[in-house]
DNA sequence: GAATTTCTGTGACTTTTTCACCAAGGGTAA
DNA sequence: TTACCCTTGGTGAAAAAGTCACAGAAATTC
């Protein structure tokens, strides 16, 4: 499968477009853990994810982090490319969350195509408001949300992605994602193994009542 | 001063462009407290402020409000067409904050002149960004910034755009700004005060060291 | 198999939120 | 004027969540 069939509006765009756009993007294999993108001034572009799965997160001064966003097959991330919106003025920091395939669309083509396409333009009007539409959902979810039902969510969904309700995930890489210290993962998920929802073992969760879980979560 | 010198892409558009939005939008004056957009799927369009303020915030089950973005004279607040972006699936709420004046442009006519205006498309994908970006810094704050150093950091702002060191507003307001509980609002004000930095009095808070808020909120 | 690193467990303490209720200020109406 | 009501602010007690400090177990490396 090649890339113009990843890449949605392909059909909308000239023949010129295409040919830039297949002859500067990039394929590149990356291992689980590569940081793609470091929330510096200068970035990569529109990444589109081949294989693999990435995460995008933001980072404390004390080195505290929170997952804001993930990619998986299909999806296209544009948080590397801060570079060419002005108006974006965070940090995000983006890595593989496991080995992953991916083409990056250089920030200065895009840029371009920006410029020049209005199909480009409307499209990446849209991913930014889905990245957008996420983040306010995780919002809401901090905001308002216990932290034993938003962890009974994470884990959920972490079976669901990974399509298997044993999880090989540390308290620690759990903490991260949540935005939340190691300690209060681990006494929480003991309190979950000891209402028999999860059973632990070092760098494991096993989900064993899936539906207590579920109706904790609402 | 008229609605052509407020709208920033305003020579960018053909003369017929120009003179649908002149036909179709909307010259309004609201009083403060009215509510603007309540996140049912229906939407008035963008708002271009000629005076006043307006906020948006988001709404909990249970009540509670954390305002998430603030207009002020020649904003443009995008919040209230999430009815053409369907990728924009969350609640927000838009009130004035004070008695203001404002052009709506309708939903539809917006959707339309995206169609057909690059120099629209990007315009709108900047506003965007920009809103997005002030909810990461938001989101940032809310994170990993303690209470206190939040609510100093309100009360300066507030300041700043009031213009004056004595602020009308009450603990419950704060706390709707906020997010968090009124209670939890008074007790840090009564600590703020045996601390000088603020009077309190009913429905006023004085700044009076703002030196001293300054330097709680780094 | 000893040393080191990674991962997990826990007590004690602080911060923040929640709950429940009360009191004071200020307007209004009999 | 007094009685009443509504808004605003105050507070104790308990729960929830985060912080700090340290300890011990499991894997990995040398």
């Amino acid at each position: 499968m090649s890339f113009s069939e990843y890449f949605p509006v392909w059909n909308k765009l000239t023949e010129d477009q295409q040919q830039r756009i297949q002859a500067v993007s990039d394929f590149q294999k990356v291992k689980s853990g590569t940081l793609l993108h470091d929330g510096s001034p200068d970035c990569l572009g529109m990444l589109l994810v081949r294989s693999g799965q990435l995460r995008a997160y933001i980072l404390s001064e004390e080195g505290r982090e929170v997952t804001i966003s993930r990619f998986f097959e299909m999806d296209i991330c544009l948080f590397s490319a801060s570079c060419v919106m002005p108006n974006m003025q965070f940090d995000v920091f983006i890595e593989a969350e496991k080995d992953s395939e991916l083409w990056v669309i250089p920030a200065c083509l895009y840029q371009n195509l920006m410029d020049e396409s209005l199909a480009i333009a409307k499209y990446s009007h849209d991913l930014i408001t889905n990245h957008f539409s996420e983040v306010m959902w995780l919002m809401e979810q901090i905001m308002w949300k216990s932290f034993d039902k938003r962890l009974a969510g994470f884990l959920l969904e972490e079976s669901r992605v990974e399509d298997s309700t044993s999880l090989k995930i540390t308290h620690e890489k759990i903490a991260n994602h949540m935005g939340t210290a190691r300690e209060v993962v681990t006494r929480m998920l003991r309190y979950f193994q000891s209402e028999g929802m999860v059973r632990l073992t070092r760098g494991t969760v096993d989900l064993i009542n899936e539906k207590k879980l579920r109706a904790l979560c609402d």
